[in-house]
DNA sequence: AACGGCACCTGGTCGC
DNA sequence: TGCGACCAGGTGCCGT
């Protein structure tokens, strides 16, 4: 579910409700995530300061005092702020309990999500050490994109959802990127011309931008730490649209399979 | 090293 | 109405 913009809506939702609030008590209903949640995480989080909450990747980060949690939201994930305490449902796995009452809730149907801690620097954690750049920051600009093509034989959207090459492009994001920069998603990478690399950097920038400002990408279930859904779905224009007419020539949207994901473009705009 | 395929899990939808 | 097949926003790991 939730591609780079969503996981940071979910942030800036939960973050000013966490930092400098204590944790009185973490409630682990079903650990059995994409890993098992540690045994002793609950007690190790017990009685420490949420200090921040940061993000890599699609990965959360709730620094406390002594460490720090990380949080995945896998496909089906949401966080949400409780001021009270309604009953859980059966996919409501891990409660984090505040010192004012309010309370962190982690609902995944799929349970393809994690939490895990370390106690030493996380960015040195196994799986956060050989993530690629953040796409928002000058780190991933056309010097760094441009000769990571070169002589790649995979198809150009196997390569952008590729974390190591650049974090937070998922199916959704991949599929409207390409489109934005009119490239045919099954062009292999190492064909991509120049003009096209600096196009697909600069969309890939603006349209995860513009998917966060307004609250992310909301297909089925993703809410924000509010309850509420994203608004960009409106803005898709080819993820989902299959047989619709294309927004910019009216030809219809074709669907087709990369890696058993579904690939959604214009035949007359991409090539 | 690079690449493709699979598994993990639940729930919704579609066709018969 | 019921049932099976298939699909879904992620990604680590495995085999080639």
């Amino acid at each position: 579910m939730p591609e780079l913009p969503e996981v940071e809506t979910t942030r800036r939702g939960i973050e000013p409700h966490l930092v400098g609030r204590n944790i009185n008590r973490m409630v682990v209903r079903n650990g059995r995530l994409r890993w098992p949640i540690p045994d002793e995480l609950p007690a190790w989080a017990q009685d420490q300061t949420i200090v921040r909450v940061e993000r890599r990747s699609k990965y959360l980060f709730l620094v406390l005092e002594r460490g720090t949690v990380l949080v995945h939201l896998g496909m089906s994930g949401s966080l949400r702020i409780l001021l009270d305490d309604p009953t859980p449902n059966k996919h409501d796995h891990v409660d984090l309990e505040l010192d004012n009452g309010t309370r962190l809730r982690y609902h995944d149907p799929r349970r393809f999500g994690l939490w895990l801690y370390t106690e030493t620097d996380v960015h040195g954690h196994r799986l956060i050490e050989n993530l690629g750049p953040e796409p928002l920051t000058d780190s991933f600009d056309f010097d760094y994109l441009y000769p990571r093509t070169r002589k790649r034989k995979t198809k150009i959207k196997t390569l952008l959802m590729d974390a190591k090459l650049v974090v937070g492009v998922g199916n959704i994001y991949a599929n409207e990127a390409l489109f934005l920069s009119g490239i045919y998603p099954h062009k292999l990478a190492g064909r991509l011309t120049k003009a096209e690399c600096h196009s697909l950097v600069s969309n890939v920038k603006s349209l995860l931008a513009m998917a966060i400002n307004q609250g992310g990408t909301t297909l089925k279930d993703f809410v924000g730490a509010d309850g509420k859904p994203g608004y960009f779905a409106q803005s898709l224009n080819v993820y989902g649209r299959a047989g619709l007419p294309c927004r910019l020539c009216a030809t219809l949207i074709k669907e087709v399979r990369t890696n058993n994901r579904s690939t959604c473009y214009c035949h007359q705009c991409q090539s």
